[in-house]
DNA sequence: TGAATTTATGAAAACATTTGCAATACTATT
DNA sequence: AATAGTATTGCAAATGTTTTCATAAATTCA
C-alpha cells in the first residue's frame, strides 16, 4: 500500500513491479487497445500499489499536449468574470485538460507577460477576454502558432476565433429600451475605456442611437466610474447631486448599474418612479436586488461553457476551422425601469 | 524577426544562432552570473530574434520546480471565493508561479479527483479551501510528499499548514453581536453543512452561543439555503411568511444575507427596524447595499495574499517549516442591525 | 616569469516519458 | 504443414532542458 522506494515511482519502478518493459506500461495508458487485457491488469496493480501519477510534464517534453488551456482575464474579482471562468473551467474539464489562470488588471502589457508566462507552461491554447490586445500580443500568438480564443466579445471581423456576444448591440439595446419608455434626457455612467473593448463599443453604441434621435448627452450627464459598487454608488451621487437630475441612467455594466441603485435609494429617489436604472451584464445577483435590475442579459455562462468545448475541439482536431460564435443578447426587463410618459408632476 | 526554422526553436536552436553551447544558453537564464556579460549578449540578441520561450515541461522533468502551484476551491462562481483567489493568484505571481485553478462543487471526492489531476502536472504545491477534506485526499497527499496548505479556515490543530479564519469565532460573534443588540428570538439561514466545515463550525458556535443564553432555536427557525442570493431570498420569505416572525436572522454568509435583505424589502419589512439581519463575510458589495450589512468580516484579501507568500516562502526553502496563520476577524456594524430594546410599538 | 587561482565554456549524462522498428508468439487460411 | 497475417512486447532513440565534470583561457600573486 505504501510507496517504499519513497519519492521514485517512476513508469520504469511500475514496469519493474509488473514485470514489464517501460514501453508497455506507456501504453497502457495512451494506447490501452495495443495491450493484452492480461498484462493490463497487472500493470494497474502495479501503479494501485506503488502510487503512481503519470508525469505530464515528461509527456509535454515530447510533443504531445500538456494537458492546460490558459485562461487571461482582466479581473477574477468581480462578479463579471467569475462566472465565466468557472463555466470554462468545467467545460475544458471534461475535455481532459486543467486551466492556468491569470489576471492582468486592465493592463494590456501585463496581458502581453502573462500570455509569455503561460507559453513558458506549455499550454496547449491561451483564451483571452475581449478583442483588443497588444501588437506584441498578436504577434507573440502569431509567430509561436498557438492556439488563440478570444471569448466575451463577438466581431465578425475578429482576427481570432471568438465566442461571445456583441457589445454594440448591447449598448444599442439599452439605449432603446430606455427611449422607447420616454426617456431623453439620459445619465451615462462607464468606466475608463482605454484597454476595454467592451466598454468602448458599448459606449460608442450607446451615443450613436442617442444621436439618431438627436439626443446629445452633455459633459454632466457623463460620468466615469470603475467596476466597483462602491465607487459606482459615489460617483452616481455625485451625478446627482450636481444639477437637474437624468430621468434614466444607462450604466456600463450591472456592478456599476447596482451602485447607481444604491445611490438612488439612498437619497430617498424612488426607482423607477424618481428615476429608471439599466445595466448591462446581468449577472448573478442582478434579479435579486429590490427593485430587480433591468438589463441586457450577456450569457457569461453559455460564452463560458461553449468557448471551452468549441476551443478544446479545435486543439484536439486534425485540421482545425476557424470558427466565431455570436450569443445572443436578451433586454431583461425587471423592476428599475419605467415609463417617462406619466411623471407624477407632469402638467 | 521572425521565426524562420518554423516550430523547431529550442535552447540548441538558440546556441547554435549564437555560437555557443547549449549549456551556456541554459546558464544565461538560470545562473547569469556565471557567464560573461558580453556572451550573455549575444545569446540574448539570437534568444530575441528566433522568438525563444523557455519549456518549463523540459526544467520540470529534470527535478527542477514546475512554477506552478495547484488552487482547488469549491466554487469560483461566487464572491465567496473570487477575492481570495485573486489575491492568491496576484500573489504567487509576484514569486514567479502560475495558477493552476480547478473547482469541485462542494463535492470532496472531486476534490480528490482535482488534487490527482495537478499531482499529474506537478504543481509545486496545492492549496484547498477549508480543513474537511476525504481520507484519500489526505492519504495522496502524504505519500506524494507534495506541499500543501488549507486556506480560508483557521485551527490549532490543522494537519496541513493553514492560513485562514477561525470559523466558529465568526459565528460567536455573529451571536453575540445579534445577543448585545437584546434580540432573543432569532431565526438561522445556513447552507447545507455536509463537506462544508466552514459553515458547520459557525453554525455551530452560533447555537453553543445562543444556549448559554438558555436560548434554543426551534426547528420553524432553522432555513437551508445554498450560497445563492436569489435561493436566500426565496428561502427567507418562506422563513418570515410562516410564523410570526423573528426579531432577527443571522444568514451563514452574505450572500445569504443579502438574499434575506432583499426578501424583507420585498415584503414591505423595514430593516432594521421591523428585522435585523447580520451576515458573515464581508464581501465586496456587502458594504453597498441599502442599508449597509451588518457582518462579519472574513479578510479574503489578506487570506489571499499572506497564504500566496507564506505558501511559496515554503515551497522554495530549503528547510521548511511548518505554519499556521490565523486572521483577525472583524464584526462591521453597518446599517442592518438595530436595537431591540425599543420597539415602535413596545408597551 | 611561472605557479596558483579564478573565470568562462563545452561535452555528456541525466530526467521521465513516447514511439518507430524489430522480434517473437499466436491464429487463420490454404 | 506451410504461409501469411496479426497481436503483443521490448529495445533504443528522441524529446528540451539542467548540471556535473573537465578543460581552456585569463588573472593574480610571489
Amino acid at each position: 500500500m505504501v510507496n517504499f522506494q519513497k519519492g521514485k515511482v517512476d513508469i520504469v519502478a511500475v514496469a519493474k513491479a509488473a514485470k514489464v518493459s517501460a514501453s508497455t506500461v506507456s501504453r497502457t495508458f495512451n494506447h490501452p487497445d495495443l495491450v493484452n487485457p492480461a498484462t493490463r491488469k497487472k500493470i494497474n496493480r502495479a501503479v494501485q500499489k506503488l502510487g503512481y501519477i503519470r508525469n505530464r510534464a515528461a509527456q509535454t517534453i515530447h510533443g504531445r499536449r500538456s494537458g492546460t488551456i490558459g485562461l487571461i482575464v482582466p479581473t477574477i474579482n468581480h462578479a463579471i468574470f467569475a462566472e465565466v471562468i468557472q463555466a470554462f473551467s468545467d467545460s475544458i474539464d471534461k475535455a481532459g485538460f486543467s486551466l492556468l489562470l491569470a489576471s492582468h488588471g486592465y493592463d494590456l502589457d501585463r496581458e502581453y507577460a502573462m500570455v509569455r508566462k503561460l507559453l513558458e507552461h506549455r499550454v496547449d491554447g491561451v483564451a483571452l477576454v475581449g478583442l483588443q490586445h497588444s501588437e506584441a500580443t498578436i504577434r507573440l500568438i502569431e509567430q509561436q502558432d498557438i492556439p488563440a480564443l478570444e471569448i466575451w466579445n463577438y466581431a465578425e471581423t475578429s482576427v481570432l476565433p471568438c465566442v461571445g456576444a456583441d457589445n454594440r448591440q448591447a449598448g444599442y439595446m439599452a439605449a432603446e429600451h430606455l427611449l422607447a419608455l420616454g426617456h431623453r434626457d439620459i445619465g451615462l455612467i462607464f468606466p475608463d475605456t482605454t484597454g476595454n473593448d467592451r466598454a468602448s463599443h458599448r459606449l460608442s453604441a450607446v451615443l450613436e442611437a442617442l444621436a439618431s434621435r438627436n439626443i446629445t448627452v452633455p459633459g454632466h450627464r457623463k460620468t466615469e466610474a470603475p467596476y466597483s459598487v462602491s465607487q459606482a454608488k459615489q460617483a452616481t451621487s455625485d451625478l446627482l447631486a450636481r444639477h437637474k437630475r437624468p430621468t434614466a441612467l444607462l450604466c456600463g455594466n450591472d456592478v456599476i448599474a447596482q451602485g447607481a441603485l444604491f445611490a438612488a435609494q439612498k437619497l430617498g429617489l424612488s426607482v423607477p418612479d424618481d428615476l429608471s436604472i439599466i445595466g448591462i451584464g446581468d449577472f448573478k445577483g442582478s434579479a435579486d436586488v429590490e427593485p430587480g435590475l433591468t438589463t441586457i442579459r450577456i450569457p457569461a455562462e453559455t460564452i463560458g461553457t461553449l468557448a471551452g468545448e468549441r476551443f478544446t475541439d479545435y486543439i484536439t482536431s486534425d485540421d482545425p476551422t476557424n470558427f466565431r460564435v455570436c450569443c445572443e443578447l436578451k433586454c431583461i426587463v425587471r423592476g428599475t425601469t419605467g415609463n417617462i410618459s406619466t411623471p407624477p408632476d407632469a402638467p
